[in-house]
DNA sequence: CAATCGTGTTTATGTATCGC
DNA sequence: GCGATACATAAACACGATTG
């Protein structure tokens, strides 16, 4: 079964003669008989009760319907291919950690969609380690993580540190000094995120190598959700500042000296795959959007 | 008016060959 | 070993003439 015989049975239902059909589609009329003789073995069942005039079956009616709509979507295909080939349409598959995927992310496509409204992006949102691997697999086209395990067919592009800062309750005794040093949070009790989070891998680091052991209240995976439970009186948390300003009510913020190196975070891309119009559109507007103004932290 | 027949043309498929 | 190309053959298609 073609969409052509399809086509000549809805010109043969419009005109309702074999003969105008074939007119119409500059067709002898004797091709029009052998087409719809075909389309009815092929489906196995009879269409037109031939006679002056003839009349659709049951199975006729269903197609009558059904062959519009394949009709339509076929053109709709071909529609969005030639956009493809113009490289106005597509897929996209972008991947991003917290808390880039929700606080920077959102604003750093809306250039693209201006300019590609016609592309269709997916966002899934992992862990960088994930992220990695998923570019070296082939499942994204672009990641926003941090170098975590960057295997050598995998490219990283660094764009931006992840400011970290502390987050505690404001009738916190620490919440009186201007910014706090590591030793000072060596005997607070955390809120702290799961082992594989860089931020937390980063902050653990930088005591190790101090000499200082980190105290831990209670592990809670959603980076996300921290604010909540430092907000409920839970403890302080090391947080990217990103996702706290402005801190929540009955909490502050404050700045950390000592944490000269705040997270890397940046553009993952498969250095063995080739790179469409689209998505190479994609990184450089991200590479321009995905950095943003430094935020003062709250006194 | 649609179906059938004989015929020429186009398209699809299989096979062999070539170059990398 | 693999993909590109050329060629032969089969199958599908479309046509005009003709029939019922």
């Amino acid at each position: 079964m073609d969409l052509r015989s399809i086509k000549t049975f809805q010109t043969i239902i419009k005109h309702g003669s074999f003969q105008k059909a074939a007119e119409e589609l500059s067709y002898a009329q004797s091709t029009i008989t052998m087409q719809m003789k075909k389309l009815e073995n092929e489906l196995g069942v009879v269409l037109i009760e031939r006679g002056k005039p003839f009349q659709l079956t049951e199975a006729g009616r269903l197609l009558a319907l059904q062959g519009d709509l394949l009709l339509q979507e076929f053109e709709r295909l071909q529609e969005r291919m030639d956009a493809l080939v113009k490289g106005e349409a597509g897929h996209i598959r972008v991947g991003a950690m917290e808390p880039a995927a929700s606080y920077r992310l959102p604003y750093a496509l809306a250039p693209f969609y201006e300019k590609f409204p016609r592309v269709n992006v997916s966002v899934q949102i992992e862990s960088s380690r994930k992220l990695i691997e998923m570019v070296e697999a082939d499942e994204l086209d672009l990641a926003i993580c941090t170098a975590a395990n960057v295997p050598t067919t995998v490219g990283f592009l660094p764009l931006f540190p992840e400011e970290v800062a502390i987050l505690m309750p404001d009738a916190h005794p620490l919440a009186n000094e201007k910014d706090i040093s590591l030793p000072q949070l060596e005997n607070e009790p955390m809120l702290i995120t799961t082992a594989a989070c860089p931020f937390r891998r980063n902050i653990e680091k930088q005591m190790r190598d101090r000499g200082l052991r980190p105290t831990y209240r209670m592990e809670i995976s959603n980076m996300l959700a921290l604010k909540h439970y430092v907000q409920a009186g839970y403890g302080i948390a090391a947080v990217p500042i990103r996702c706290v300003m402005p801190p929540p009510k009955g909490t502050v913020l404050k700045a950390i000296r000592l944490f000269e190196e705040d997270l890397l975070v940046g553009l993952a891309e498969n250095k063995t795959k080739p790179f469409g119009r689209v998505a190479t559109s994609l990184k450089s507007i991200l590479q321009k959007n995905l950095r943003y103004e430094k935020e003062p932290i709250q006194k």
